[in-house]
DNA sequence: GACCAGGGTAACT
DNA sequence: AGTTACCATGGT
């Protein structure tokens, strides 16, 4: 892999296990737009940024050698060995080779903390499409417009502060419904100081977990999720309903509880958990395994 | 119109 | 400790 720079863009050449669509359409984030066949506008981190990958190159637009060290390295996951991983876990699980063939260009994002909490907290009870319509509605409503794509405004994810400041009703209006008053009490913690982000980030992460349980609207799902995907625990495997119906279906053989399919999933696939969690909840999905 | 969606809480046994 | 109704909202 290397990275080229053409005039304001960067360009990433020979990068393997790296397909954009699946990296964004795994269900793993949701402030993205598609332009076009392998092309993409994502906001993160403040900044919108278009993503295209034409066979072996994926080119970064409008964007320097700085914010890509500094940024999208790190975002992108791109110094991670995908293909060391996808080897370990087939020794472990040969069952794992349809969908991590078939799904070979996942990568992990490390997304921003907060983000991932809201965003999870948003999830419960709801329908991927829906999800992203309402974190929008939140960016436009609260956030702050941080660039413009063809004519169209695109917005910040907001900060703790802009929806501590919200009300229950407010918050409804952007479609939110019973979720408001876990957004709202969640916000006004983390701009108070009570929940301390960069804590969780220092804490192993039994401790980080139980902290984001103790947040009223956050779950055993809800808290995996923000420790795979905001806190990069990559050991951690959410587990929704899907994911217990793929299990269920490709192992276990019977009807399991919450406690029983993480234990089997720990001694199962490991510190390499979360990364076998994304390859069969995409690939399962998409297929309706076990449904 | 019932049923379900990347669940969680509170009020029940 | 283990179930179950209910929570908004939109799609099928």
């Amino acid at each position: 892999m290397k990275i080229l720079k053409d005039n304001n863009n960067l360009i990433i050449e020979d990068v393997k296990s790296f397909n954009i669509m699946q990296i964004l359409e795994c269900g793993q984030c949701f402030r993205f737009y598609k332009i076009g066949e392998l092309d993409y506008l994502i906001i993160a981190h403040n900044r919108v940024l278009r993503v295209e990958q034409k066979d072996n190159q994926v080119i970064l637009y409008n964007t320097s050698m700085e914010d890509f060290e500094k940024i999208w390295s790190n975002y992108l996951d791109i110094h991670t060995d995908y293909n060391s991983i996808k080897e370990t876990l087939l020794t472990k699980d040969s069952n794992l080779i349809e969908s991590i063939n078939v799904k070979e260009g996942i990568r992990i994002l490390k997304q921003d903390t907060w983000e991932t909490l809201i965003s999870f907290i948003i999830s419960q009870n709801k329908q991927i499409t829906h999800i992203k319509q309402v974190i929008e509605n939140l960016s436009k409503e609260y956030g702050t417009i941080i660039g413009e794509h063809n004519g169209v405004d695109y917005y910040s994810f907001p900060t703790p502060e802009q929806l501590a400041g919200t009300t229950d009703e407010a918050l409804r209006n952007c479609k939110t419904g019973f979720r408001a008053p876990y957004i709202l009490d969640t916000s006004q913690k983390v701009a108070s100081g009570e929940i301390d982000i960069n804590e969780l980030k220092k804490a192993s992460t039994s401790e980080a977990r139980e902290k984001l349980i103790s947040i009223k609207g956050v779950g055993n799902k809800i808290a995996d999720c923000v420790l795979l995907y905001g806190l990069g625990r990559t050991e951690v495997f959410p587990t929704d309903v899907w994911i217990k119906r793929i299990v269920e279906h490709m192992y276990l053989k019977e009807e399991s509880k919450l406690d029983k399919i993480q234990e089997f999933a720990a001694t199962h696939f490991g510190e390499l958990a979360g990364y076998a969690q994304q390859y069969l909840f995409y690939y399962g999905r998409e297929n309706k395994i076990g449904k």
